[in-house]
DNA sequence: TGCCAGGCCGGGT
DNA sequence: ACCCGGCATGGC
């Protein structure tokens, strides 16, 4: 029916052939993706490499290990990601969260539904939506889609969003778009940031060499815009 | 060499 | 309900 709809599954499935299976989240566990997920806000992900190296070098990329440092400990540690000042009480406030509710144990805590989970972690201060999605797809493989920088610009790019749309009506068109499959969700929002890396930057934009440009007509511009896509 | 990067919060209209 | 400044580093 949506014509929204099929665009998106019709994107999914040119991306994968081009791209492949991408294997996100770039961690080795589900707790370095917590982690990164925290650092990476408004951040280069260069950056958060360094401060993950640091954490790690450090063997306090645990829970415990982690929540037991002094604050101007961990604040050294995760200094190359930015803001570290902010995003070291952003981790012990997540930390706190997590070692008390579940032991610090993302087994126990994805026994908890989707729904209620989300609630838990927006209510704790310095994570937000796009934070919280990314723990719960990434970290906990709930289906849930996380709309980055990257999503919002590529959807606007080509039409498939307007400036004002906001967070919950992009997530809600990648919902109603898709059974919940978290590996879908997973590869999907991967394969965006690909896109978005690569040939949808605010400058230097390789539009012209953009995979997506298989679905544009009409000289590049989707039939519709998002408003009128029902 | 400025501009940018996988946000979020808090205070002011 | 928006709007905006602040937060900070390293890469290109």
């Amino acid at each position: 029916m949506s014509s929204s709809r099929q665009f998106l599954k019709e994107i999914y499935s040119h991306l994968f052939e081009v791209f492949g299976a991408q294997k996100w989240w770039p961690a080795e566990t589900p707790f370095e993706v917590m982690v990164g997920a925290i650092l990476t806000q408004n951040t280069n992900w260069k950056n958060v490499e360094k401060a993950l190296q640091n954490l790690k070098q450090s063997a306090a990329l645990q829970p415990n290990a982690m929540y037991q440092l002094s604050t101007s400990e961990l604040e050294l540690l995760i200094q190359p990601s930015g803001f570290f000042r902010q995003k070291a009480k952003r981790l012990k406030t997540f930390l706190k969260y997590f070692l008390e509710e579940y032991e610090g144990d993302v087994a126990l805590m994805k026994e908890k539904s989707t729904s209620a989970l989300r609630e838990e972690l927006l209510a704790l201060k310095g994570i937000g939506p796009e934070t919280a999605d990314s723990i719960l797809l990434y970290a906990l493989e709930k289906p849930i889609f996380v709309i980055d920088a990257y999503t919002k610009r590529i959807l606007f790019r080509h039409y498939l969003a307007l400036e004002e749309d906001d967070y919950e009506s992009l997530q809600d068109r990648f919902h109603s778009s898709f059974a919940d499959d978290h590996v879908y969700f997973n590869e999907y929002h991967a394969l965006l940031v690909q896109v978005g890396k690569n040939y949808c930057r605010p400058k230097n934009p390789k539009c012209s060499e953009c995979p997506l440009n298989a679905f544009n007509w009409n000289g590049g511009t989707y039939q519709r815009l998002s408003s009128s896509m029902e």
